[in-house]
Parts: structure tokens; C-alpha cells; sequence
DNA sequence: ATGGCCATCGCGGATGGA
């Protein structure tokens, strides 16, 4: 079973990259679920049947020009839940969904995390604030379904190793202590970060900014993360960024992180 | 060289991303 996350940047721009990558990924072995971010379309134009001719099902929760989430599967989602119970938000950030059933089924949430500009500003407020009803949901949301996988675009670092210029960025947004702290509160839940799993080439990073060559030079951070609870960590056998797609013309800044289970 | 890119909306240039 393969689970994925990736940050498209617009999937008007992006769906033919997106079916060429599961195309691409189903000639060794197919992807179960695909956490999708920033789709910046609406739900009436989220292309449900593009991806129903390559053989998935999908649900979204889009809105007008920013954020949107989605889940795009082999199996038949369930228990769709969009953005956090109880924290008013006019933001499309999160959606959850549950695949098979009984005591083997897998819960998946799908999350875009607010960027938070910089440390002070009122983005960064609603950053923490967000960060806070996240963990109150994902919490209750484990107390239901033991087999849990929280996956998408964090926007947030775990240490220096995550970050090309870790002395320069310091305290920077996506490598503060306030965000790294909410990262660990998640971790706290008895959740585990699915790259640090296994052992990953030095400088393994998920985002590279468009500008200053920052691909090419490996200038990146690692902000897009799986995490999965612990009766999924001894099914865990690998966890790799794809950097492939980011080398596409009219590439995403973000490349998908790919978690084999089994 | 302390800035360089990209998407959206909409038709110039602001806003947001990270």
C-alpha cells in the first residue's frame, strides 16, 4: 500500500502532472491515496471525472484562488470530514476520510497548514491558533481510529537537518521554536515522522523556492510531512521525496513524499 | 549583486506563497 502527499500549486496548472505521476508511480505499484494542496480552484471545478477515467475516486474541499485540499483513491472514501470540527475557518485547509472498514480500516487526514508569513504577524497568530485546534481534533480523531495518517504540506521544519541554511534561516518562518513546538505536541500524540523512519541521503528536502536556482543548488527545507500513528509504524517499509516531478517543465515548488505500508 | 519566481485575478500590478 503507497500513501502520498504533494503541494500541486494550483491544479488547473497541474493536473496533467499530477495523472502522469500516478501514472508513472502504478508502473511499479499504484497509489492507494494522494493527499493533494493548493488546488486554488472551487469545488465545481475540481475535475472529479478526470481522475474517475485513471480509476480514482476523489473529494475536495476547494475554494477561489487560494488553499484547497483533496483525497484522491483507489478505494471508496467514507467519514469525509472538511477542515477542523469546531474552529471556524474560511480557509479550505483540511479533509479527512476514512478507507475500508472494521478494525483494518485507515483514517487519512489530508492538511494544508497556514505558511504564517513571519514570526509576529497576524498570520503567524492564526498559524498558532490553527496549530492548537489541530492538535484538540487529531487527538479525538486517534481516540476512534488507532490506524491514523496525518500527511500534507506542514509547513513547518523539525530541526536543522530539514533546512539547506539552517544558521541563516534561524528563527525564520517554517523554522521557529513556537512552530517546532506545535510539530512535537503532534509527534506527543504518539505519532511518528515517517522519513525519519528510515535512513534518507543528508539534505533530503520537500520544497525548493522557485528563485536563486534553489532547486538546482539543493537550497530547500523539508516541510511536507507523514505522520502515522503507532499501529502503522511496524507496517512502514519506506519513505522517499520524489524529486522527479520537480524537474518537469512548469514543475510545483513542492515534490510529493511517498510512504510504502507492507 | 541581500534579489532573482510563480499563480491568481484580470489586463496592471497587488497579493500570497515559503
Amino acid at each position: 500500500m503507497k500513501l502520498a502527499t504533494w503541494n500541486i500549486n494550483s491544479l488547473g496548472v497541474r493536473l496533467p502532472q499530477v495523472l502522469a505521476w500516478l501514472d508513472t508511480q502504478a508502473q511499479t505499484e499504484p497509489i492507494d491515496v494522494l493527499a493533494l494542496q493548493e488546488l486554488k480552484l472551487t469545488d465545481e471545478k475540481f475535475p472529479h471525472s478526470a481522475f474517475a477515467e485513471a480509476g480514482y475516486q476523489t473529494v475536495a474541499f476547494g475554494q477561489k484562488t487560494y488553499n484547497g485540499v483533496a483525497l484522491v483513491s483507489r478505494l471508496t472514501p467514507t467519514e469525509v470530514v472538511r477542515n477542523i470540527p469546531g474552529f471556524e475557518d474560511e480557509q479550505s485547509r483540511v479533509i479527512a476520510a476514512t478507507y475500508g472498514d472494521g478494525e483494518d480500516r485507515l483514517r487519512v487526514i489530508g492538511a494544508y497548514f497556514p505558511n504564517g508569513q513571519a514570526p509576529g504577524s497576524d498570520k503567524f497568530a492564526y498559524k498558532m491558533r490553527w496549530l492548537t485546534a489541530l492538535h484538540a481534533w487529531v487527538a479525538s480523531e486517534l481516540e476512534h481510529h488507532p490506524r491514523l495518517v496525518l500527511m500534507g504540506d506542514y509547513n513547518i521544519t523539525f530541526d536543522d537537518a530539514d533546512v539547506w541554511d539552517p544558521d541563516g534561516l534561524r528563527d525564520t518562518i517554517h523554522c521557529t521554536r513556537e512552530e517546532r513546538a506545535h510539530l512535537q505536541a503532534l509527534i506527543a500524540l504518539g505519532l511518528h515522522d515517517a522519513h525519519r523512519l528510515f535512513p534518507q541521503p543528508p539534505k533530503t528536502f520537500s520544497w525548493w523556492d522557485y528563485r536563486m536556482l534553489g532547486f538546482q543548488k539543493n537550497r530547500g527545507m523539508r516541510i511536507d510531512h507523514i505522520l502515522i500513528s503507532e499501529p502503522l509504524k511496524p507496517l512502514a517499509s519506506a519513505c522517499v521525496v520524489d524529486r522527479a516531478p520537480r524537474k518537469n517543465p512548469q514543475p510545483s515548488d513542492h515534490a510529493p513524499v511517498v510512504l510504502t505500508l507492507g
